[in-house]
DNA sequence: GACTGTGAATAGTTTCACAGCC
DNA sequence: GGCTGTGAAACTATTCACAGTC
């Protein structure tokens, strides 16, 4: 392989923040703004201004000193690079209270992502139909997947059930999975899997409650 | 309070992967093991063993050498440390589909947490039941959290709403956050506040597979 | 004068590698 | 011999501070 020029490695922790950026910039263009400096950037988003900079540098040189970003043009270079110039075909499985709420969610349309197929296990619920969509049984993952060229799955099945989808998932040729169940995935190195997790985040914010108290009754006493 | 020895501080990245560790060790006792090594628990959670061992070495020294750790143990080490050995009352606001479905959610109560209000600003919602709650009008808030004695409060409104649901629980005292709203919310650096994004993720993984596309690209035409 | 882009400094995290204990 | 606990090394990420540009 021929090395590309460019020598593109964005630090992971660039990327995860580039969909903050992408937002705050829509607010930014809806509010009538056509640039925007690193500083107003770093107020919006939180985040430290310099940061904000060498975020955006790693995209390329797309500010202009004394005056900042311009707005649609900073948008552009972030959706592409989060390869959101394309659309990309979402499949959900399991279609319990999560799976349901997901199938319904306003959002995915508006930024690239387009729920194209619902799967269940459950005889009962195929046929059932939301956002448009009939469930399908996950017997169908592989047809199906290749009918609709679907790159990402989002599981929102049960535990028990969350390995052995995400096998079948990966067999029919997904590389991008989306976990909401309260379980490991084991993948593949190519597969990229990604986890929301409720218990985690609550068991998380516990730890900061905790010690936090801790501290106060530390500070009480002293 | 007696300032104690040890200094605790344990670093956010161990933090954030001890709930991993605590759920792998549930596992790990249903299979009737009553100790396990750094190695077999790095295998089970996919985490590098010396990693595994660094961060269970911030709780104390409770492994064995030539042995292992005692499951048992281990497990209300970490509990301890994250603060599971107490209960958390938690209460979600906004009662739509995300809410819903959060509401019944089974996951709570199995690890420290239980919900024990539910919020919406609909005056129609207001009444409806979930997992043996009614909903409750917004404006409730502050009376609830107090005597429900909330600690964590869910955001599970739309956008708009969520940075104002905010600032109603964080004055109600609340000191722990979850927002699944896809909106940043600003708070007091006393609260801490977690994001859950759906839309944030999809794009990170966007990203990942439009750079294997590019890479594979980049080797075909070599 | 305002603001970017970036080297250099600092802080945080992961991994290695091995001494020490069971 | 097996396995923990941990300094040291390597890597990654953040922040500072300022030269360079508009």
């Amino acid at each position: 392989m021929v090395r590309v020029a460019k020598p593109r490695t964005i630090p992971e922790a660039t990327v995860s923040r580039l969909p903050l950026y992408l937002r705050i910039l829509v607010e930014v263009t809806e509010q009538g703004n056509k640039t925007v400096s690193s500083d107003v950037l770093a107020e919006l988003s939180g985040v430290n201004a310099a940061k904000v900079r060498k975020d955006l540098s790693y995209l390329g040189s797309y500010g202009t000193r004394g005056v900042g970003y311009e707005v649609e043009l900073l948008m552009f270079q972030i959706s592409r690079e989060l390869g959101l110039t394309q659309d990309w075909a979402v499949a959900i499985v399991g279609f319990g209270n999560l799976g349901h709420a997901l199938a319904n969610y306003k959002g995915f349309g508006e930024r690239g992502f387009r729920v194209a197929a619902l799967f269940d296990v459950d005889e009962s619920k195929v046929g059932e139909q939301a956002g448009g969509l009939k469930v399908q049984h996950i017997d169908d993952i592989p047809a199906v997947v290749k009918e609709k060229n679907i790159s990402i799955a989002i599981i929102a099945t049960p535990a028990l059930a969350a390995q052995e989808v995400a096998e079948r998932l990966i067999d029919a040729g997904v590389k991008s999975i989306l976990n909401f169940a309260p379980q490991l995935i084991n993948a593949p190195p190519e597969v990229s899997v990604r986890k929301v997790d409720l218990s985690t985040e609550l068991q998380i914010l516990s730890f900061y409650l905790e010690r936090t108290k801790a501290l106060e009754a530390a500070r009480a006493s002293k």
